[in-house]
DNA sequence: AAAATTTTTTAGATTTATCTAAATCTTTAA
DNA sequence: TTAAAGATTTAGATAAATCTAAAAAATTTT
């Protein structure tokens, strides 16, 4: 099959290309990965010669469907094992996405399958995204960032957009998780935090948190 | 911490040490790696330069103590993933060894207790194998070879020295499975095969399977 | 539209794990 | 106790993934 190292360069391209539209660059990569631009042009021509990316010098890169297909069982099994480890291994979900990098790259289909089934097919991870099924589909959760919200409205907290651990831990000590029902009630205009109401209590989110937390409506 | 390469070698010349008396030969890990000799010969100069392995050029190595703990974390790595795959996602013991290959190298000390813990803490891995507990101790069983059993001795099987698929299939087929009793009747001179009872029902096998059937009397 | 800046690619090394073939050491056997 | 056989190590190559520095292309600014 692909190399840890080809399933990893997929991921992030997958990922990109979700986070905006067009092809994915060269330097986006080499920051997702941790790497030197150089480093990925070199595995872009690998992957391109394995059919998984259509590249074309300096233009950026897209997956093709052999490459999505590719890269979304890599999401599929690293939102599984992120299930595992919080439902039946009592992690935090601040602990889980370093162990998951690790997990998703087993390499064995029966074992994604009996997983899912072990977990009882979960639609989401810990995080709130969604989990690929067997096919690679999932419901396109139409969720908005709450810096993208107005003053008076209100919603549910269904996810987060970063998965780092103070970030995560932050979010649990405001007491700000799944299934959180929250109302805006003011927009600071100076430095863009977000005061709301959660639980009968007033509490303020900076900028950067508030960029992360996504709900619905 | 150390390579998958590094484990692998590692617990090779764990195993081949169990196996037998004295230092551990170049060819035998070999072997064992499915590689050659002189890949062998690079991969001890550098376990030996991290103090893993005490080698002595043309006289074959023995692990340090460091060697030898390192190991022992990742057969108890190994064997808990395989109580995992068959207790909890319904693998047969046959199909779960390569996948245990693939999820012993999962680096995560607290994974490790945790999954421990979640189940319930087993002495044994389905194969008959004892589990290293977290501080690397485990029960010597001494558990005699089918074929080192005499005319009239009766036992109980409590393991295999082989865990390929085809060998495991085979005694299932048999009913030969962890914690049947038995009795040999025969031992044939001839072809050293074992004639022997087991639920008041009369079977032979071959001096081949004999060779990896682990009791206790 | 030319200049400056940014992005991407190429060239040439490096590291890790592997290999084959040849050399060297150890053991076995005559 | 030498010769042959067997095991192990060295020498020199290769493939994968990475790097730095320099060259080339694309984009943005003047
Ligand atoms: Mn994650
Ligand atoms: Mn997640
Ligand atoms: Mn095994
Ligand atoms: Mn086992």
């Amino acid at each position: 099959m692909h190399s840890f190292t080809e399933e990893n360069y997929l991921k992030i391209i997958y990922h990109l290309s979700q986070a905006e539209e067009g092809t994915v660059q060269t330097n986006a990569i080499a920051n997702g990965m941790k790497t030197k631009a150089a480093s990925v042009t070199d595995m872009l021509k690998k992957l391109s010669d394995k059919n998984l990316i259509d590249y074309i010098k300096y233009q950026g890169v897209t997956l093709t469907e052999k490459g999505k297909t590719a890269a979304i069982k890599i999401v599929r099994k690293h939102r599984l094992w992120e299930v595992f480890l919080v439902d039946k291994l009592k992690f935090r979900w601040d602990e889980v996405h370093d162990i998951a990098e690790e997990l998703e790259h087993i390499n064995s289909a029966v074992l994604v399958e009996r997983l899912d089934d072990f977990l009882g097919f979960p639609k989401r991870d810990p995080h709130g995204d969604p989990i690929p099924d067997q096919h690679g589909n999932f419901e396109d959760l139409e969720n908005i960032h709450l810096t993208e919200m107005t003053k008076g409205q209100s919603g549910i907290i269904v996810g987060v957009s970063e998965h780092s651990s103070p970030f995560l831990i932050h979010l649990e000590k405001l007491g700000l998780t799944i299934g959180t029902a929250i109302k805006i009630i003011e927009i600071t205009a100076y430095d863009g935090s977000v005061e709301l109401m959660m639980n009968d209590q007033k509490i303020n989110v900076s900028k950067k948190v508030a960029e992360h937390i996504l709900l619905k409506s």
